[in-house]
DNA sequence: ATGATAACTTAGCCTAGGCTTAGTTTCGGA
DNA sequence: TCCGAAACTAAGCCTAGGCTAAGTTATCAT
């Protein structure tokens, strides 16, 4: 059995940095799943995904909103048609599906473990991009035993 | 009831603008949390946090430690005896006690719903700078309803 | 059909957080 | 004691992701 008091000693240095470069590679893709997965929602709510939309739910300038179009559309993610709005390209597609089920497997989990649904919503933005699959597996299970479990 | 499918309409942009503001926010401290963090364990069990240390346990350059130290230092909350490594201020050492603290829990809690320790472990990293107060205070509830439940 | 408004882009600036390469300092062992 | 290796700093560069202010360009309503 370990200890439970906080004293297990600092894991191998190069185990240690390789969480941490983990984690940076998962900041970097974060933004590129927001704008994605929110470019979808809007084309799928609302028909149509204009930048200026964009920037208002982001909480961002319309320049800033322009700059990082500007990457998804270098990386591929993303189209645009001035003035008829954003499009995505199959990988920007698939990128938006894998995100927008990531979401609402966390929302549906936070719930689950007692979070009310408008935190949920708010946390699941944060935790979405940092959980991996190996956590995403747990939380699928958790919640299907929960299911059973609750009949 | 609401519908299952995710169907549910798009929140009010403002609603939305602010979830990604909290994010942005929360993206902005993280950095500091891992540094103050880490230093905090390597004077616990090391008995000094020295530079190339840190560089070594971050996977990231003596330069870029030199850099980012100096931010923490300008935001007082450490400081620096060249050769004789670092040190917490009383708020540095408040940021690492909350944030160990926090780390404690969630990956506690990650491991509760069925993540092997190890995997936990590095999640945790990620998803700590990210979950709000009222998500840790589910965490924290649902430990203690399972401690509980076990015996 | 044209002109005001709204949408979009450009330019220029900033910070955080990375990097490498090239110095400095300090420490410790011969 | 002194000198080489290790620790640290400095300089200069890069990308992402923010900003404002100043253009352009489409669209739509008259």
């Amino acid at each position: 059995m370990q200890r439970t008091m906080a004293k297990r000693p600092l894991p191998p240095a190069d185990h240690h940095a390789a969480r941490f470069a983990r984690q940076r590679e998962a900041d970097r893709t974060a933004t590129a799943e927001d704008y994605v997965e929110l470019i979808a929602d809007l084309l799928r709510e609302e028909g149509e995904a204009r930048a200026v939309d964009l920037a208002r739910r982001m909480g961002v300038s319309q320049a800033t909103v322009t700059a990082t179009v500007g990457r998804l559309q270098r990386d591929g993610l993303v189209e645009t048609k001035p003035y008829r709005g954003l499009f995505l390209t199959p990988s920007g597609q698939e990128m938006a599906r894998t995100a927008k089920a990531r979401h609402e497997l966390v929302v549906r989990f936070l719930i689950a473990v007692g979070l009310d649904p408008e935190t949920a919503e708010t946390d699941a933005e944060g935790l979405e991009h940092h959980a991996s699959e190996k956590a995403l597996a747990a939380f699928a299970r958790f919640l299907a035993e929960r299911e059973d479990g609750g009949r």
